[in-house]
DNA sequence: TAAGATTACATCGTGAGCGATTGAATAACC
DNA sequence: GGTTATTCAATCGCTCACGATGTAATCTTA
């Protein structure tokens, strides 16, 4: 295995080791972690269409579609036609989906402690695995 | 979104990311990413049973034992019960598994290019992720 | 050595991810 | 204005990931 090879392994499992920590955090919510995303990017701007919200979560719609509608079956986001553009669904949170957010804070928190570093040194770390991360998507 | 948030979803961006830059890669040799690193770890230890494969990729027998199936059909691999513990099934390389050996090193060589960083930088930033996998994985 | 515990792998169901394609709405162009 | 191109979401088929469970082999222990 070449120095290139692990870190990809090294990105790989540690993206599963930090879904197996969310894991026991959001299945008390009924949540993926993947859905927990969805809700992440609504707090910070509720009513953004399934495009955009691709964008943010870097998804497409094959993806999104099935969760999203999950999610409107929970009861969680409902999902409308935009009336100026028809070809687009807005998704917006229901009061269930908004009141969720109180619960986030203390799972974010567990997160953090699971770390195990200082906050200045994860963010470090972040901003490097965003500089990679953008580097191979203009690779690509 | 808290800084314990914006790390998950960098490391989460980042594998889709990488996974994105080895498709186009692997697709020609008919591989997925996952059965790519079953490649690897076999071409660094030919032979290993299942439970080992497990332990060197964290993954788990339900995940594994249908990817080498689907090995197995493509003619990469072969699984046997091992004589001494037939609870244990073996996993070897074919020829076809072996030869491809010769073009990974090439795809090594796209994979360290699109990632766009000196080596040294790119080991320290792949033992940084992997301090933080292994935290994460006690603190589960 | 017989009974119960443990181990290793397999199976099943569900939820991502994604390539390829479709369908409908909008935009662009002549 | 009508034809063509583009865009947005949805659908389909496949693979991965994993919790829960099953099954057979092995180990333990009395």
């Amino acid at each position: 295995m070449t120095p290139a090879d692990r870190i990809c392994f090294a990105l790989y499992s540690a993206t599963h080791a930090m879904q197996r920590v969310y894991q026991p955090l959001l299945a008390p919510l009924g949540l993926t972690y993947p859905q927990f995303l969805v809700l992440v990017a609504l707090w910070e701007a509720d009513g953004q269409t399934v495009g955009a919200l691709g964008r943010t979560l870097m998804l497409e719609s094959n993806t999104l579609t099935p969760l999203l509608k999950r999610m409107e079956a929970q009861g969680l986001v409902t999902r409308t036609r935009v009336a100026e553009d028809e070809r687009q669904v807005r998704v917006a949170l229901t009061d269930a989906g908004q009141a969720m957010q109180a619960q986030a804070d203390g799972i974010s928190r567990c997160i953090f402690e699971a770390c195990g570093v200082e906050m200045d040194e994860l963010v470090a770390l972040r901003d490097q695995i965003i500089g990679l991360r953008d580097r191979l998507l203009t690779a690509g």
